[in-house]
DNA sequence: AGGCCAATACTG
DNA sequence: CAGTAT
DNA sequence: GCCT
């Protein structure tokens, strides 16, 4: 298929990331990409095709959302535009056109392809119930979106929840004063950092809704313009605050120190010494605990079904410290590198991306996350093909240390290890178990890797990206595997550590979605889900949905602007250090 | 007394 | 389903 | 653990 002496237009923003990519696909087919649209109104070339975004064209073809189109297409009138448009006779289509064209590698439009430009009423007449309600839902979305954001402008429904986030997100003037109320008052900061305490206690825990209390409670006292002076004056004037934790308020201010936290200071990091092993949540860590365990050379005794029945808690033991220690951006960087070049020998098409901390901008990053991708293509069984070669090769090479789910493939390749570690940690129960992968096929691979020796060197080497705005989180003191455990360590002694390495994959129509999920923060994902749902939308890594209807996936900012937000840079999508940089 | 809850994928 | 993970 |  040759493009030559084709003009291509892109509306409403040519400069989306994703028709930046589609322009390059134009223009290798030797297609003209017009970069101003009222050249092309000007010079009324019929060979010009205008390419609207697909979320802007409704199910009869027609454009919709004109408010935001004409908005993001910087224009003063989008019905006299479109008026022009349609006078000169110059196509236009969605942009998935190009999807179409590729994959068929033949540039023609068929039936209804074509956006419409006449209101049709006619519609109604063919079946009155499909044409009726389709619109409704439209005009329903439309009007919705425009309610909401006149509630945000009289800041109506600001008042309600999650204050301190909101504000995060309205520019300086709400941080300014979070700062100022915060630092004014000093009883205030004392409790606060108790809650602070009490909710990562209950987290640990696993008492999902007990911590959340707390962390509503801590949110109510940081928004809070006194100094408060009793657990009393709490409970009667802030919400959240209920009479349990009223008096702890109290208690607080009498005697300085927090009830029942520093008694149970003990268990929370017997809880801990177990939690941060991959493979251990809050149950077994609370069972164990219970059964007095408080080393994993006796739980490896006393509980070895644990072990068999998951065997990747055999290589979170064994990669402990390792997993807790943070690399810098440059490594990280480095094994992006390294995956990205075995994946060109594999199927160059396919692209892979860093997400996670990373992409937030932090210094050190505690894993390298990377989503799998290639243009077109929906299907994840051909991707998750794509990714299991790929670790196929990457274990061959040395690379990869571990794998913690398997195929029936890598666990050909992998089954020596398991048993190795099982006979180490002196375990037997292990022959009764057939089969040790998890399905034929899986989409998700979670493993440890390290860089070799030479690379590592080169590492060294590299200059630090200290120019760069970079995102410090303060270092907490890290648990260390006791002397006991040790001898099943596999952790660097040299200095080349074990990395957590993940590979996720995504449909391409689903993009923007999935990068806004696997970049997070956690935290973020929690926020902005509540909001979405909050205003009538379910957010999820396959796309924004209203009604269970698919409202976008590929465009992250269109996902952004649905729900009435502005753009936030990933950098931005950090809810602790944007509270403290405030 | 019962709801609150990010949403989802994978394993046994 | 519970548990762990992202 | 707080809210309804």
């Amino acid at each position: 298929m040759s493009l030559k002496g084709k003009f291509f237009a892109f509306l409403p923003n040519p400069n989306t990331s994703s028709n930046k990519f589609f322009k390059s696909i134009l223009e290798k087919k030797g297609a003209t990409i017009v970069s101003s649209i009222q050249n092309c109104l000007q010079s009324s070339r019929k060979e010009v095709v205008i390419l609207i975004e697909d979320s802007f064209v409704d199910s009869d073809m027609h454009l919709t959302q004109k408010d935001i189109f004409q908005r993001e297409a910087g224009l003063n009138d989008v019905d006299e535009f479109l008026g022009k448009i349609e006078q000169s006779g110059i196509q236009c289509a969605k942009t998935s056109c190009i999807t179409k064209w590729v994959q068929n590698d033949k540039f023609a439009f068929q039936k209804d392809d074509l956006i419409k430009f006449q209101p049709s009423i006619i519609v109604i007449s063919d079946n009155a119930d499909d044409g009726q309600s389709s619109t409704d839902k439209e005009s329903e979305i439309s009007t919705d979106v425009e309610s909401e954001r006149n509630d945000d402008s009289n800041n109506k429904d600001m008042i309600q929840a999650s204050k301190p986030l909101k504000r995060l997100l309205q520019g300086d003037k709400g941080r300014a004063s979070l700062v100022t109320d915060k630092t004014k008052y000093k009883n205030n900061e004392l409790i606060i950092g108790a809650l602070k305490r009490l909710t990562k206690k209950y987290e640990i825990e696993g008492e999902k809704f007990r911590a959340r209390s707390y962390r509503l409670a801590k949110q109510s006292m940081e928004n809070c313009d006194f100094n408060v002076r009793s657990g009393e004056e709490a409970h009667t004037k802030l919400r959240n605050i209920g009479p349990s934790i009223a008096k702890k308020i109290q208690v607080i201010l009498d005697t300085g120190v927090l009830p029942g936290l520093n008694d149970s200071v003990g268990l929370e990091d017997k809880l801990k010494y177990f939690k941060n092993c991959y493979g251990i949540g809050s149950e077994i860590a609370k069972r164990w605990n219970l059964l007095n365990f408080e080393s994993f050379c006796v739980a490896a005794k006393k509980d070895p079904e644990e072990f068999v029945s998951d065997w990747t808690i055999l290589f979170g033991w064994s990669y402990y410290d390792d997993w807790l220690c943070k690399m810098s951006r440059n490594e990280c960087f480095t094994h992006l590198k390294k995956v990205q070049k075995a994946l060109r020998g594999i199927d160059p098409e396919c692209q892979v991306e860093l997400q996670g901390s990373y992409n937030r901008g932090y210094s050190k990053c505690g894993d390298i996350d990377l989503l799998f991708f290639k243009p077109f293509c929906n299907d994840t069984t051909e991707l998750a093909k794509i990714m299991e070669t790929l670790c196929i090769k990457l274990y061959k090479d040395g690379y990869i240390h571990c794998f913690l789910q398997l195929t029936p493939n890598l666990e050909k390749l992998f089954l020596k290890r398991i048993v190795e570690r099982f006979r180490t940690a002196k375990i037997v129960g292990y022959g009764e178990r057939k089969r040790w992968y998890s399905s034929e096929i899986i989409k998700k691979f979670f493993m440890g890797v390290k860089l070799s020796p030479r690379e590592l060197e080169e590492l060294k080497e590299m200059k630090n990206d200290e120019g760069t705005l970079l995102i410090e989180e303060e270092e907490e003191e890290e648990t260390k595997l006791k002397p006991i455990d040790q001898y099943m360590s596999l952790n660097a002694k040299d200095g080349n550590y074990c990395r957590r390495l993940d590979f996720f994959c995504c449909k391409w129509d689903e993009l923007g979605a999935g990068r806004i999920h696997y970049t997070g923060s956690k935290e973020y994902n929690r926020w902005i889900r509540i909001l979405a749902a909050q205003k009538g939308f379910k957010l999820t890594q396959h796309g924004l949905f209203r009604n269970n209807i698919l409202l976008e996936s590929f465009n992250e900012r269109r996902i952004f602007e649905l729900l009435n937000l502005k753009y936030a840079e990933p950098e931005h999508r950090n809810i602790e250090w944007e509270k403290k940089t405030a």
